[in-house]
DNA sequence: TATCTGTATTATTCGTCATAGTACAGTTGA
DNA sequence: TCAACTGTACTATGACGAATAATACAGATA
């Protein structure tokens, strides 16, 4: 387990737990049909109640990441697509936010300025 | 009032007010010293309670937009300043934003197209 | 002085989150 | 076969925030 639960996040914990696991089968960290963990060792490991381990299950299930079998466990989804489905996403946040900034009168420089500054490569 | 209120929107009345409300005046559509409209006539038009609106107002005061005086009613604050924090705020949230873009592998070039691909100019 | 303004307070309702406990059916390995 | 695992479902409870409702008070104003 890669991350943590923060408790003074605002976000709900079965939330925090769901872009975790996300963010791991996007990475690749967990392999299309490999097991996560049980959702009660999960409970256990992150002292929290295997009920809200089951809800983050549940909207794993539902968003297309994983799948569930009954006795066996619940198994990462081949992943074709959902990368770029959340690359779309983010892109179309960026241009959302770009606007945003202009609106506010952020120079075409400030904007370059931030996309060199990240990686400083 | 430019804006209106999104049942289906997660995020809390009084937040959506708030946001509105900042939006008006960094857009300068409401002036330095000019009065908010009161508690009540808001509330009225929004079809809320006069409570939430007072929350917002609150929350309004208390991020450094406006000054109230009981008896008289809400005012635009002087907001030198004010358009500076949300700029920074902005490019903090943009340098973020391209970071995890990268990390989901968009390339420099879709990238630099969702700047672009906003104006057009 | 009537009517506006912001402000404060208490009570109630509602939905979400999280916990707790229990139960059932399918799977698996010793 | 069977104990121990798996996902799943259900009810109950407590905590909390959001929103509403109903008053109340003091300052400002025309």
């Amino acid at each position: 387990m890669v991350w943590t639960i923060d408790f003074r996040d605002k976000r709900p914990i079965y939330e925090q737990i769901v872009s975790g696991i996300e963010d791991e089968i996007i990475n690749g960290l967990i392999s299309p049909d490999e097991p996560l963990p049980s959702v009660r060792s999960l409970a256990t490991d992150l002292s929290i109640n295997p009920n809200t381990i089951q809800k983050a299950y549940r909207q794993l299930e539902a968003d297309g990441y994983t799948y569930s079998v009954p006795g066996r466990g619940s198994f990462v989804k081949n992943t074709e697509g959902v990368r770029e489905m959340k690359k779309k996403e983010v892109l179309r946040d960026l241009t959302d936010l770009i606007r945003r900034a202009r609106e506010l009168g952020v120079t075409e420089d400030e904007i370059k300025e931030a996309i060199k500054g990240d990686n400083g490569k």
